[in-house]
RNA sequence: CCAAGGGUGACGGAGUGGCCAAUCGUACUAGACUGUAAAUCUAGCGGUCUUAUGACCUACGGAGGUUCGAAUCCUCCCCCUUGGA
């Protein structure tokens, strides 16, 4: 290791390897592994999400507001970050990034190196690049946008700080959930403050690694393999059994999760099994492409195809 | 064999004489992303050329025909679905 109070990243798209290279490194370096993924955050959220805990036992080491931060044991090592809360709670990647972070001090003082894993970009990059603190989440306010036009929400913004209206781009000024986001902004602040910039987050050095597929065909072959296994898994008695405990597809969009949604519409009878299967890879694939253009253009990444990235092409990066 | 309804771009599905290279949805391609991100959104999406709200070519099962002009009307042929026997 170059530096001891470094961090390590494995991102990459879905089904490239990414917590078994983990897994082996973390092995190897005397580091734990942080839960990079925004699903397997959720408890209950098992077989679909990809949760390989094995016989291993939750441990919880602190309560952090509504979220329990704590670990499982995955072949010796520590893996954090998993069932944070239940699938009805609110969890962003501001949330995941504080909660990340403790950990990380946490393990610099014990002298480990906290390898992040997972596909979640955004919540990496939030915990890498910074947060905003300018306002909370104001969940009455997005309730009562909700059903609002685009037009309408530009109006609203508009009225309330048209120097955050300018400053979207073409994509964002039609993104409901965008213009929300910023009227939540201005109207914190009283409008006028604009987005502001970054705050520092106290981690500087990283290493980070992204494993991507070259081929698409290749991609989609990966992923189809790896549906078929969760539906050997249990997929769908999973999901039963999250219906039967009274989870929705619509709870706080948890549930509105790729493989979840489309095995629900099927329990619900809205799809047939095949139809379900089919839409669960497609947007598995889809997704598969947007973590590629996440990464692709971040130039800390070092990128690399799944099947070069050994554990000795590892150690000779980090 | 008869009756009825159909065959449209990768798929579903509009259009029923000119404003149709053809609404829309999906898929696909590229992109965006500062507290919902496995989410949400933007653009493109027959081909060639091109500065273009531009031109030309090829296209709505097949072959002909009517018309200044057809995916749309007519004739014949092929295929599909449902009802009749």
């Amino acid at each position: 290791m170059k530096n001891s109070n470094t961090i390590v990243v494995i991102t990459g798209q879905t089904a490239t390897g990414k917590t078994k290279l983990g897994l082996s490194l973390a092995k190897e370096i005397n580091g734990d592994i942080i839960s990079a993924d925004s699903r397997q955050a959720y408890r209950y959220l098992d077989v679909i999400s990809g949760k390989d805990i094995e016989d291993s036992n939750f441990v919880e080491v602190k309560k952090q507001g509504i979220y329990s931060i704590g670990y499982y044991t995955i072949q010796g090592v520590r893996v954090w970050l998993y069932d944070m809360c239940t699938p009805k709670d609110y969890l962003s990647a501001y949330d995941w990034a504080v909660a990340a972070r403790s950990i990380i001090t946490q393990l610099h003082q014990e002298k480990r190196t906290p390898i992040i894993v997972g596909g979640a970009f955004h919540y990496i990059r939030t915990l890498l690049y910074g947060l905003t603190a300018i306002a909370e989440p104001d969940k009455e306010l997005r309730t009562s946008l909700m059903h609002e036009s685009a037009s309408q929400l530009q109006q609203r913004l508009k009225e309330l700080d048209e120097t955050a209206l300018n400053a979207l781009n073409q994509s964002d000024r039609w993104n409901p959930r965008r213009l929300i986001r910023r009227i939540e902004a201005a109207a914190a602040t009283g409008g006028g403050a604009s987005f502001p910039g970054l705050i520092d987050t106290g981690i500087h050095t990283f290493t980070c690694i992204g494993l991507l597929y070259s081929d698409t065909d290749e991609l989609e072959q990966h992923i189809n393999e790896r549906v078929q296994a969760r539906l050997d898994g249990g997929a769908l008695e999973e999901v039963d059994l999250l219906i039967h405990m009274g989870y929705r597809p619509e709870h706080y969009g948890m549930l509105k999760t790729i493989g979840y949604q489309q095995l629900m519409a099927y329990s619900k009878g809205t799809l047939t099994l095949e139809a379900a299967i089919s839409q669960w890879k497609v947007k598995e694939y889809q997704y598969a492409k947007r973590q590629k253009t996440f990464i692709t253009h971040d130039p800390s990444f070092i990128l690399t195809s799944p099947d070069t990235a050994t554990l000795d092409w590892v150690m000779n990066v980090v």
